[in-house]
DNA sequence: TTTATTTACGGAAACGGTTGCGTGACGAGA
DNA sequence: TCTCGTCACGCAACCGTTTCCGTAAATAAA
């Protein structure tokens, strides 16, 4: 354990604990050559100050959390490093908290934040987040949230979101314009706003194409990959299977390739895909990925800045702001326009 | 800010601050219905204990720090998923630090860490890490550390790794009994442990087969990929060029499709490639990458495992135990046999 | 010379939970 | 009736830092 503190270095040099504190935090009440005396000592000892004690006394930890729902995704790993890296930049720790997706990890999480153990919270929700008591429970103990993709509307806090509803109409009429007539579309938990939007965003696409959306092309998946990898074969079983998918997460996009090789179905010939994705190995795969790319390492920085604006001032100045970073269509082999008669 | 504290509940209930801070923790000092009227009163108020008040007092502060050299690779992040799994269940708080490779982040971090901030650590070695005197230092202050798979091999402590020799010998191997002749090798970081070793089955695997090692044939990458795309760009411009390659880590086998695809070598026909790597996206790539796949969620959760064991014991009595996880070699197309007749 | 002001530092009370020790009440055994 | 032990709880010190005061000495102003 570090026991060198305050108290041993103000015997050491005669001192108070109190003028050694100040020495150490460069007080203007402390003399230049008593405040090098105590920096010579401190750094001879290789004093480190407990911060404990300090967040004890002081109500600020220098600590935020980011409650996420996965890491093993390129999106949210990104995110986290921009956090990271903007956090460490201004002196702050970073708890991490992965929910798995689970809103009772959510809530157990959120739960134990409320202790003051952090300064403020950086979230993206889970899917199956309904009910947001334990959000706001947390927002009522004064520490300061800020939301990125997954955001929670129903929180007044600030946000930083993709342009959802135009990147979900884009690749719905990116598809469209490749000559598909039957588009899919995959969705994840639809109490989700960047869901909703994306979804939104591929109806309006329909509409302006003069298509019908069909409900039975839209496909609401879940967390449990062997049941949406079925969802996906019976999809694409069909009769009257779509020419056509339009996936809102990666993994997803990833079981469609595996489910038209199960069923030798090519892409893009037969079916086209799109996908909001991060992968670093888009173009790479075969064939590669057109995908809606999000600036995840931009949005994870734009959060953390957000959040530390509120934790610097002393009045809460902007509540409720909206930072829209948007995202970038790739366009790649697997949708690529495939003329009328098939060469193969 | 959380202002219910111990002393408004014992006010609240006509107790001292200590019945209540023992009943709480459901001490046998306390009677019964004491107890229950302290739980209903705690869970009416929702109060949340002060953790850095605990800590300051118990000198445990529930926290370990993962301190590891980038998020954004899925060896990584499953890893984290393992850390940050086992210690959630037992009630621990998990910070990060990202070191993105550098040496001097890594000490800066290792510095911050002798303050008592964490119980414990776990960690990943950067690749420009040579001297390890931060960590001994972080050692000398009876912080526990325990190393996952770029271990620290100057360090007595616990380590968590995979077969990197046998994986280097059988990737080696497996590209030779593919029909490689010549057999290039991608390297990161040589003072890493896992990257000698890596060379060493390399080198042993070619030995066994009666081949010289051609010093041209091994390239020692870094953390610039714009230089690595050109040292791999000569390698396989170079007239004697290689017709298999063994790359380190994922990054660099990424790089080798993206080459050969700008000069137009064929994979597998061409040259071969086989690589350490979690991508989850392997078999979907062109060609499907044959790969040699570590265990990571496993290892993350092994190393929390091993930590825990550690902070739980007064005594140190597992001080160097290494525990060995062995790779998985996952054949694809990108190592396939080619008959001698190109069939192009 | 006296008084006001600045300079440079010390004393001590916080912060909130934990824990060693002390103690009154009560029942049991002698 | 007296003693002893157990039960159930209170008191207060403690963890290490910060910060509100207070104050002696030195300097400036009157």
């Amino acid at each position: 354990m570090n026991s060198v503190n305050l108290k041993q270095l103000a015997q050491e040099l005669n001192l108070s604990v109190s003028t050694v504190s100040r020495a150490l935090r460069d007080s203007w009440e402390i003399s230049t050559p008593t405040k090098q005396r105590v920096f010579d000592l401190a750094k001879k000892m290789n004093f480190q100050p407990n911060p404990y004690a300090s967040s004890l006394r002081k109500h600020r930890s220098r600590t935020i959390a980011v409650v996420i729902p996965e890491v093993a995704n390129n999106f949210f790993a990104l995110a986290i490093k921009g956090i990271e890296t903007v956090a460490r930049g201004k002196g702050y720790h970073v708890l991490i908290y992965l929910t798995n997706e689970e809103v009772a990890e959510e809530v157990a999480i959120a739960t134990s934040l409320q202790s003051g153990r952090v300064d403020g919270v950086i979230m993206s929700l889970c899917g199956s987040t309904q009910d947001t008591r334990h959000l706001l429970e947390l927002q009522q103990r004064n520490i300061p949230m800020v939301f990125f993709d997954r955001v929670c509307e129903g929180i007044t806090a600030p946000k930083v979101m993709t342009n959802d509803y135009e990147s979900g109409f884009v690749a719905t009429e990116h598809l469209l314009k490749s000559g598909c007539k039957r588009v899919a579309h995959l969705t994840i938990a639809m109490s989700l706003s960047i869901s909703s939007k994306r979804q939104q965003g591929y109806i309006d696409a329909l509409r302006r194409y003069d298509l019908q959306t069909d409900r039975d092309l839209i496909v609401h998946c879940g967390n449990d990959d062997a049941a949406n990898y079925r969802m996906i074969n019976e999809l694409l079983s069909a009769e009257d299977r779509p020419d056509g998918v339009f996936a809102s997460v990666e993994k997803l996009a990833v079981q469609v390739y595996h489910v038209c090789r199960e069923l030798g179905l090519r892409i893009p010939e037969d079916v086209k895909v799109i996908s909001f994705s991060n992968l670093v190995t888009a173009s790479l795969l075969n064939p590669s990925l057109t995908t809606i790319a999000q600036p995840a390492y931009d949005m994870g920085k734009e959060a953390a800045t957000l959040l530390f604006r509120r934790l610097e001032k002393k009045y809460i100045v902007v509540p409720d702001d909206r930072v829209m970073l948007p995202a970038r269509l790739e366009v790649r082999d697997s949708t690529a326009f495939i003329s009328a008669v098939p060469c193969h």
